[in-house]
DNA sequence: ATAACTGTAACATTAACTATTACAATTAAT
DNA sequence: ATTAATTGTAATAGTTAATGTTACAGTTAT
């Protein structure tokens, strides 16, 4: 992941949490985060599909969790933006009539599954609560 | 990071390890990846200057492994290659006159923090050798 | 001297990411 | 009903990052 749609995620629900039961408009979290509106409803949509906000359109529509701060875990954010593995991509078409060339995706894929099943272990023990409450 | 230099950069390592220490010429590592022999020298130089490799110049030159497979750890691997962290980036100029904006970045950084401390520490457990040893 | 290398720079190409604009559909208030 | 504020999404453009290519000076063994 060398975007920033995770940073843009966290940013999103964080804000959400703070502002409670009360909708927030793209376009106001969109000022927060000094991104385009579009760009921020597009991630709301994911974050929708992936059941963690709810959104609502019309005159005083927008957005807000779709369930507590504190059953949001982290991982459930990681996956939602998650394209490639934490490692990197693999390389298309690595020489088959090498004795490596031919394993190697097979073994990297191992090696990344096991990386990202770490990773989301360790991102299943934070929530969106806790993150959240460290701000001021 | 969203990119294949952790894979070449295995796939190099592997190589040169099972050569032994008969050293291997770019063209020949870029044959087995599918890849450009200069951007294959490119990550040699980079994994020398990371002390994995040792490359030698002019005919019958190439590369080698810089120490014993056993001495590599996978988390070396990807210090030497890694750019951003496995979350993403942040973004820049959030809005500094939002409680939330004006402090994101920095509970951003320590999360990412702690999330590369995991990593690096799971690859750590892990050698070159181990990895190496898997291929046919 | 020659041939086979490395190392690196400059440049070109392609792909990914981010941003913008536009507009139909929805909703609440008047 | 009309208006105003909003979502959702498509189309497109712009920008940055990743990958690939070419070239060539410098190195080294034969």
């Amino acid at each position: 992941m060398n975007n920033t749609r995770f940073a843009i995620a966290i940013h999103i629900l964080t804000l959400l949490d703070h502002s409670g039961k009360e909708r927030l408009s793209s376009k106001y979290l969109a000022g927060s985060i000094n991104a385009n509106a579009a760009m921020v409803r597009k991630e709301l949509s994911n974050l929708n599909a992936h059941g963690l906000v709810e959104s609502k359109a019309g005159k005083y529509g927008g957005s807000s969790l779709a369930k507590p701060a504190d059953a949001i875990k982290l991982s459930d954010v990681y996956r939602a933006v998650r394209q490639t593995p934490a490692l990197g991509s693999k390389r298309d078409h690595p020489n088959p009539h090498c004795p490596v060339g031919k394993e190697i995706n097979d073994h990297l894929s191992d090696l990344y599954q096991e990386t990202e099943d770490i990773l989301m272990s360790r991102l299943g023990e934070r929530t969106l609560a806790e993150f959240s409450r460290q701000f001021a």
